[in-house]
DNA sequence: TTCCCTTATGAAAACGTTTACATTCGGGCG
DNA sequence: CGCCCGAATGTAAACGTTTTCATAAGGGAA
């Protein structure tokens, strides 16, 4: 392996002119630099990452901690932080699936030390786990979490107002018995979105609440039980707290022969890929997902330059309703046939 | 910040001491291991990587240098890997997104030091740039790439076989003028699944050819050419070399009012989750994503352990064609409509 | 008792950087 | 001509581990 020391032997220089040239410290004369720099590329000189990092307490990597890796939900995400940190130089280090809290802890344990900062987005991370595991000194940016931790800096989708928002769209739609299939119990974003139901629904109409788990299976059953229903007492709109479970659910009730939206209407939440692509296209909320990685990587990088500041109120990125067929709404309209070519790039 | 030093002195033994008893070296005392283990959790002792990186030259990471993070493919291909790796105790440093060689390079470079082996896949490297740019000392398995070479693993998807395979069931299926929507020129997997499917139609039926680029865009504009077609001239099935395109085709010909697959028959190739939501569900070549990154990692490691080891025959993962309605085979079969659901778990 | 061997522990040298401090050198100014 | 000052470079001390080699302690055999 070549160090440092074989480029200042060989460029006849001290290793500290060598270390100087390469950080672009100023009194370097431009002429020892450039013959630093030519013996540099002769001999394929790579700085050694870990001694750097031993003596400047710096790694360069940030690390990201989610709960999973599975769905489009976390490939987009990871590719708002990948972006992102690339933007800045910084690499990044990705850990997930985490079945317990015990796991995670582990996970989180084994990043100590090899990180300069941490985004953390997991359902087994609440105020005393933090405390626990998490030293005060590592920067972290919490997301999708409850913790109000002045510590850290919180960073959450608008869930609340998206739900709120998608329940006004569908009473505007005319529907006046809406299910919502909820999502797992414990989960922050989950107990926002049906916070935000319910509040959107304001009373004005009939509404009742399904269990669900984010998994398209759980809204597969949710879809099942509903179109079991006496016609009578069917809702004439479904609303599940994401995506999946309103694929699952539309599966079951194509196959009860339900036809959506003329039977019944479907509303999903977060604008993954797959909501285009069903039939109907899915009326759904439209998550930023890569735009909440990369905010979320901007806040960890300003905290990590400013470790001492202000703790950074928690930021919330609006979300905003995105009207394809399955709505009921504009389901006649076929102009737009071809719509959802519009995020056919990498926006 | 809290060092061995630290818990040297209030365990009353030497830092060799408390070096050897986290190592889980023998010869050290039960009792005096116990004192120590005491002393690191009350201290909340955990080590420095890198000052150990410095001196074992191991990192415990593995880096993995993808074309892109966008779609499911690599999605799944991510958690294959940060799976395989997690069971080894590796941590797993992602770099993506690199639009052209220079950037690539970059990025290689980048991870040097930083990993202990590498897990290459990118439309930019080949024999040429390796030679270039990865030193002979890191272990490197590549995947997806023509490049045959004594250093470095090779892993791939049987992308011939798949291809060949799907040609030869769409001639069972007694279609006989098919069409192919290539991927991109330079793209190995691309040009072998052209390869299978030009052997697999063996001459015995008619086949055209047609651009594309793995995107979901380009497979629209490929459907839409076809769909355009005066009716004795239309293929009587396309085969498109990914699901994206495949799917993109498919809005195409809905748009013009062909149905799939009584007019004409779709298949594509990889199986990503979405062939199975689409109406109707897409028949397609299933490429074990998730295994695919599990395999390679797995092969990474024996080569991290044995670097001397012979280079190690290109590995060929299987790939099993998935039957579902698009090919017009199973169509009329309308029991299998919940099928979607037999992926729905984590497999 | 003396000697040697085994076993547990300690002392100190690496590992490859960065950086505070010291040194050298050349030149403008008194 | 000697002085001092700034610029360029060199010297050496960290950084926190692991590991080699040395040492001490204890015990059995001669």
């Amino acid at each position: 392996m070549v160090t440092i020391k074989d480029v200042a032997r060989e460029a006849k220089v001290s290793v500290a002119t060598v270390s100087r040239a390469l950080n672009g410290s100023a009194s370097v004369t431009a002429q020892t630099r450039r013959r630093i720099l030519g013996v540099v590329a002769r001999l394929r000189y790579v700085p050694h990452g870990a001694a750097r990092s031993l003596v400047t307490r710096r790694t360069q990597t940030i690390g990201a901690l989610l709960p999973d890796l599975f769905g489009e939900f976390f490939s987009e995400l990871i590719r708002g932080i990948d972006l992102a940190a690339r933007a800045r130089g910084l690499h990044l280090l990705v850990s997930s699936s985490h079945g317990d809290s015990e796991e995670t802890a582990t996970a989180l344990r084994a990043m100590q030390g090899r990180v300069d900062g941490l985004l953390i987005m997991s359902p087994h991370v609440d105020a005393a786990f933090l405390r626990d595991h998490l030293p005060g000194t590592l920067p972290a940016v919490l997301m999708n979490t409850s913790v109000a931790n002045k510590r850290h800096a919180t960073l959450n989708a608008d869930n609340y107002g998206g739900a709120h928002a998608m329940a006004r769209h569908l009473r505007g739609c005319g529907h006046r018995d809406i299910a919502f299939i909820a999502g797992p119990e414990g989960n922050f974003d989950a107990r926002e979105r049906l916070k935000g139901f319910r509040d959107g629904c304001d009373g004005k109409v009939r509404t009742r609440v399904l269990r669900g788990d984010f998994s398209e299976e759980s809204g597969y059953r949710a879809g099942r039980e509903l179109a079991a229903l006496p016609i009578a007492k069917r809702p004439d709109a479904i609303f599940a707290a994401n995506d999946m479970m309103a694929v699952g659910c539309l599966f079951a009730l194509t196959e009860a022969g339900l036809r959506v939206p003329d039977d019944v209407a479907l509303t999903g939440f977060d604008d993954i890929p797959i909501a285009r692509f069903v039939t109907p296209p899915l009326t759904t909320v439209r998550v930023r997902i890569a735009d909440l990685g990369h905010a979320a990587l901007e806040q960890l990088v300003a905290r990590m330059e400013a470790p001492d500041a202000p703790p950074a109120p928690a930021r919330t990125l609006p979300c905003e309703i995105v009207i394809r067929a399955s709505c009921g709404h504009a389901a006649r309209k076929r102009s737009g046939s071809s719509s959802h070519h519009r995020r056919a790039g990498r926006d």
